[in-house]
DNA sequence: TAGGCCATCTGGTCCT
DNA sequence: AGGACCAGATGGCCTA
């Protein structure tokens, strides 16, 4: 693990020693303030480890809905954030489509399937082996090795 | 071994 | 005052 580093603790507490109590407790109290300083350092660390694991979960729920065509290994951060941007574009363009079909039920029997969470790897199996006729290569134009940095 | 990714610590800033 | 958020620094782990 990280090592501890302590100087900060040290630094810019000096000048707050002097206490109401009078100049014979500036040690005493001088300690205790930076005791302080140690603990509220500390309790911050803290804090902010539990804010990035709540980050890294959110990014883990995230990586479970977004489609990862067959890659074994994990996306990462950016990888999944590229990802959800071009995913629900697709979503969003499909929905688009959807409109210009006479009925719903003929535009779910064509569509739907191909994008249920449940389904995609499923799916992807089976398409992405063999390679041709893509829907959803041609619906969702994602490839990792192709990011754009989006300005 | 270099480079990518990540976790953690830290100090600064903003908000309540 | 204290918490949330952020960005920079640092070091560990993994892979090509």
């Amino acid at each position: 693990m990280k090592t501890c580093k302590s100087s900060h603790l040290d630094s810019g507490l000096e000048s707050d020693l002097q206490c109401r109590s009078g100049p014979g407790c500036v040690v005493k109290c001088g300690s205790e303030r930076m005791e302080n300083a140690a603990k509220r350092r500390l309790a911050a660390n803290a804090r902010e480890r539990r804010r990035m694991q709540g980050l890294n979960t959110a990014f883990d729920r995230l990586r479970k809905v977004v489609p990862q065509w067959g890659q074994d290994k994990k996306l990462s951060k950016y990888e999944t954030l590229q990802m959800a941007l071009s995913y629900i574009m697709a979503l969003t363009r499909i929905l688009a489509e959807a409109e210009r079909y006479s009925t719903e039920r003929e535009w779910i029997n064509h569509h739907c399937e191909h994008f249920h969470p449940e389904s995609y790897h499923e799916y992807m199996g089976q398409k992405m082996a063999t390679d041709s006729d893509s829907y959803a290569q041609r619906i969702f134009s994602y490839h990792s090795e192709h990011f754009q940095i989006a300005n």
